[in-house]
DNA sequence: TATATTGATTGAAACGTTTGAACAACTTGT
DNA sequence: ACAAGTTGTTCAAACGTTTCAATCAATATA
């Protein structure tokens, strides 16, 4: 019980305890090839030993002795953000498997520690870095010491090809395209359309996909409900924005018996718009959001939406950074495009018979909800 | 632009590259006092090499010579718990005032996980690590290695003060019965309550709390309108709870104006049960949660409910365990009870008039929301 | 002139591991 | 009986830092 100036128990401790050297039992306790030729009675008494005394080997150590961390770095831009967690238990799963750890850090949105902490983890001599850009994500100078002290890095939910940094997207074009049609399919012609802010980069191709499947179709945009969402601060803001753009909307007093928001928060708060302004979701309009996440699960009625396969995408990242972590090698930055699915629930139905807008409805309470 | 082995700079690139020795490099650079004595001529020089060749100080080496890591240990029973960023942030908030980095792990409600994560934080010789049980928390054997290698360690939302741990959690007893008086005050005389799971500690004191209000005030509280939550799968489970027990309070037929769940994802389960069969909230009957997480503030109607201060318990927990670390002592284990607050929202108003379950009321639409 | 004092820099040991090479003590094959 | 293996163990150097003590000039004090 002999106090060690560092607290912690060490090789020596054990060595000293067991009466054999330092390398042996570093030996044993590491489970190193040589083990095989250490003695079957030493290697149980040296192991007895270490557990009595609750010896746990120093990772800093043994990292710098080995130059190797074992560890992924995460970097999530908005931890805040229901879309991280799912990827971060996708990167944990591929990582584990390969005895891997993540090490997570959360910049809070802030561009000023999201730089801080990009450098904590090249201090930290993670392997590779996995960046998750949820919602905006300002470009920031990830080049640079990254690229000196070449680490792999990789981002989710941006497409930094261009810059030659591996990405993992979900198909937005495709998804947008799902969300047009299913509603196209259940009976919509008039729809609003809430856009994400033009500073995010999957907007644009969500707004493709829209448009694309909505001139196959025939249905009908109208310019005056084609809404864009302000590119501010975190997620959280998507609530507020899909509150004021329903109010608009009803406001405006033109036909429409769906919306197509950007993504879940949005849909929410367009939820929120809607029936603070008497109408009915899905019996009078449906709503539509995107990325599926929690909160959209547990509301009521439950938001159809289109899933992005976050934990697959997560699993993805994890492999394709271990890949560039065994090939030393650099390596040509990959685009990484994932399939968007559409999760029906409760927030979309066929419209109204006689649907305007401004003349309440009174449809029938049970306007077939799936 | 040689190629050094490791792929890192180190101080030696950085002797070699200006003409010093690694020492001066170090003093320079790590900003030691010494480097008072520096030239200042020097350590522009030394800088400028510095920032050139994309340097950052080895952690890992840094690490074991100061024999201090500067980093905090976060283990998440479960990130997917709404419940944990808010408390990460302030953790995160209070570690990086004293200069200290959070490692974040995640157990992902896996036991066996959260036991290989313990030692991985230990190993990676956090100077004190903060467990965060959210939902249900298995007993698990935080003491032994951890005494052993004499880490300070704190949970928050669990007390395990019987155990010697310092302890962080709400008044669980104060919010019952903050909760069960709002209810009070809007005019409900007949109400339904959810318990949490017996595993689970908060259950009780909220439920004490809601009794001696309900005893202080003379409400009635029906026994077939006590529900209690199977403990079991993660937080989400408790959605799917609500939504059952809320289709029982319906089907026993017995009256009641509004419903106490154990925490917000059971609350919106809830709405979703009323909902199916026909009440509306809150016109028809108010429903109430516990925690004000993300899924709540974002449903329509937004839920009343009881906030936990989360960010502020993450501060506090950082400093208790900072203030464990300056003083070596293994000191008393505390317990800091936090204050609930009361936030309203749109998911309780006062009963209808005449109320009874059973016949579908036709309360006005502007029931007073506030 | 000898002796402190200061200023600028460096040598070398240490932190706790891992690991290639060496060693000693036994076998074995010739 | 001697080289050549085995088997079980240890030496010592290295990983990249930090830091105490030491060095060496040059200047100030006695």
């Amino acid at each position: 019980m002999g106090q060690r100036k560092s607290g912690h128990v060490t090789l020596l401790d054990i060595a000293r305890a067991s009466g054999f050297s330092v390398s042996t039992v570093s030996i044993v306790l590491s489970e190193a090839p040589l083990s095989q030729n250490v003695a079957e009675k030493t290697r149980a008494h040296i192991r007895a030993i270490a557990r009595r005394l609750g010896y746990h080997p120093d990772a800093y150590a043994r990292s710098l002795r080995r130059r190797r961390t074992m560890t992924l770095g995460i970097l999530a831009f908005d931890l805040s953000d229901p879309f991280c967690v799912p990827l971060m238990r996708g990167i944990q799963e591929g990582a584990h498997k390969s005895g891997y750890m993540p090490l997570v850090m959360d910049a809070q949105a802030q561009r000023k520690l999201f730089d801080s902490y990009l450098h904590t983890l090249i201090e930290r001599r993670t392997e590779a870095v996995i960046v998750l850009a949820s919602w905006v994500f300002e470009e920031t100078n990830l080049l640079g010491d990254i690229r000196k002290n070449n680490v792999p890095i990789l981002i989710v939910g941006r497409d930094l090809t261009a810059r030659e940094i591996s990405s993992i997207l979900v198909d937005n074009e495709a998804g947008g395209a799902l969300a047009a049609r299913h509603l196209y399919e259940l009976g919509h012609r008039h729809i609003a359309v809430i856009r994400g802010p033009e500073e995010m980069c999957d907007s644009e191709p969500r707004w493709a996909g829209i448009r694309r499947v909505v001139a196959e179709t025939g249905m009908k945009l109208d310019e005056q409900l084609v809404f864009e969402l302000p590119g501010v601060a975190g997620p959280a803001s998507g609530f507020e924005g899909g509150t004021h753009c329903a109010r608009q909307m009803l406001k405006s007093g033109r036909p429409f018996s769906a919306v197509l928001a950007f993504d879940d928060l949005t849909a929410l708060g367009v939820v929120r718009g809607l029936t603070e302004g008497g109408v009915r979701v899905p019996q009078d309009c449906s709503v539509m959001g995107f990325d599926d996440v929690l909160p959209s699960e547990v509301a009521t009625p439950a938001m159809t939406t289109i899933r992005q396969p976050l934990r697959e995408m997560g699993l993805e990242a994890a492999e394709c950074v271990l890949r560039a972590i065994r090939s030393a090698a650099p390596g040509k930055a990959q685009l990484h495009k994932t399939q968007p699915e559409l999760v029906v629930r409760m927030s979309t139905a066929p419209p109204a018979a006689q649907f305007t807008l401004q003349s309440k409805t009174r449809s029938k309470k049970e306007a077939s909800l799936r």
